[in-house]
Formats: structure tokens, C-alpha cells, sequence
DNA sequence: GCGTAATACATCGTATCACGAAGTATTAGA
DNA sequence: TCTAATACTTCGTGATACGATGTATTACGC
């Protein structure tokens, strides 16, 4: 799918995935890949980015001797999906412009 | 409304202010800025994204000793509104992701 | 035992793009 | 005469998705 389209989309996709239970990268990317799929370069990136706004936060644990890196979603997370959610009215309403005219919505 | 949800419908909200009849930048950002806004700098560059990809089509035309050019759309450009439409399905799944176990969607 | 895939995270450079700022020019109205 | 509206242009900047590449460990097939 377009980049473009993605962009406003992957930040609320990610504090969704972690919404209910704390996750790590790779498992965000295996349930995400569902419905719209991110290399992990660009997850690491949103993660960062995320934490930077204190969105999540993060909590390493070690895990078969290996690094894993929890993410868990904060309050200022859970109001950013809702805003989102309030902005979503608006995108329709750009959708209903766009498909303005055109038979068979 | 959040830049990043912006980009995705730009391109194509302008796409479909000229599909009806062709219409030239100033008209556009009056048009549009009932349900999206943007600035003369950021519609002139999308203009110009579009001309440079075969979805519209300008002519330049005298009016009241001004110059003004009209922006035509093309049959590529009308398949690109219906590809969005096609996209949008995709959108909209990824928009029930997000929204998923939240009351009152 | 050995190679390969899967797991897991990180960094760098690049291309795309929306936008503010600033500029040019003409016309209409106060 | 000054200002606002009309109309288009260019430049620089910041945000950001992604491919490429790298590092390490574990698990599994042969």
C-alpha cells in the first residue's frame, strides 16, 4: 500500500499493538504483519520516537539469554489513540470529498 | 488535523477538486479548504508532483491580464482516485485494527 | 557437528514531502 | 494612496519510512 497512506497510520498502529499487554519488536512486527506490514528499521524507528514522547515505555528483559526489550503504553499513549480516533471524523470527511460524485461508494 | 494522516489524501483531495472541471491553484485552496487546509507552497508542489507524473495536465490562460493556469485531470489521474478507492479498503482494516477492543467505535 | 533460518535489536544514508517564509505582480476597494 | 485579495514561484527545513548492513544467539535439519 502507499507509503503515504501508511504514514498516519503506523505510529497509533504500534501503541495499539502494545495497548493491551507490553510486546517487544519483533513480535509487534508478527502482529502488525496482519494487516499492514513495516521493516524493522522503521519499527525501531517509531519505538525510539514513541519513547522520546513518552508514549511507551521501555523495559529490557533478559529472555533465553538474549536481550528483549518490553514496550508498555503509558496514559499519554492511550490519549493519543484517542485522538486519533477523534481525528478519524475528519479523515472521512476528506474520504467523502474525495469520492464525491463518484457512483458506488 | 495531523500532518502525517494529511499526506496520504493531498495528492488525491486535489486530484479530485479538478475532476469535475479544471480549475487553477488559487480556486483549489478555496475548494478544499472547507474539509482539508493547505498552504499556496505545499498545493503549487503537489501541482507540480502531479503534472510531473502524467495525472494532470495544465494550460496557462490570460485572464483580467493575469496569468492563470488551469489544471486538467487525466485518465491516469482518474485511475489514481480509483486506486485510492481500492487502498482505502485496506486503510479502513487497519483503522478496525486500532480500534479494536475499544468501546464505541 | 555444521550450516541455515529464525529470533532480536541497532545504525546509517537516502528520498519524499508538507510547510513557513519570502518574493513578484496585478486588480479592487476603502 | 494604502491595503487586501488574487495568483503563482522558489528556497530551506524538519519529519520520516525504508533498504542495506551489522551484531548475536538459539533452534533445527542433515
Amino acid at each position: 500500500m502507499d507509503i503515504q497512506l501508511k504514514r498516519g497510520l503506523l505510529d497509533v498502529c504500534v501503541l495499539s499493538a502494545i495497548k493491551g499487554e507490553a510486546s517487544y519488536g519483533y513480535k509487534i512486527i508478527k502482529d502488525l504483519g496482519h494487516c499492514i506490514e513495516l521493516s524493522e528499521s522503521t519499527l525501531y524507528t517509531i519505538l525510539k520516537r514513541l519513547e522520546l514522547a513518552g508514549l511507551l515505555t521501555v523495559e529490557a528483559v533478559e529472555h533465553g539469554g538474549r536481550l528483549r526489550k518490553y514496550y508498555r503504553i503509558t496514559a499519554e499513549g492511550t490519549a493519543r489513540i484517542a485522538e486519533f480516533k477523534r481525528e478519524w471524523r475528519e479523515v472521512m470527511s476528506i474520504y467523502q470529498f474525495i469520492m464525491k460524485g463518484d457512483e458506488a461508494l
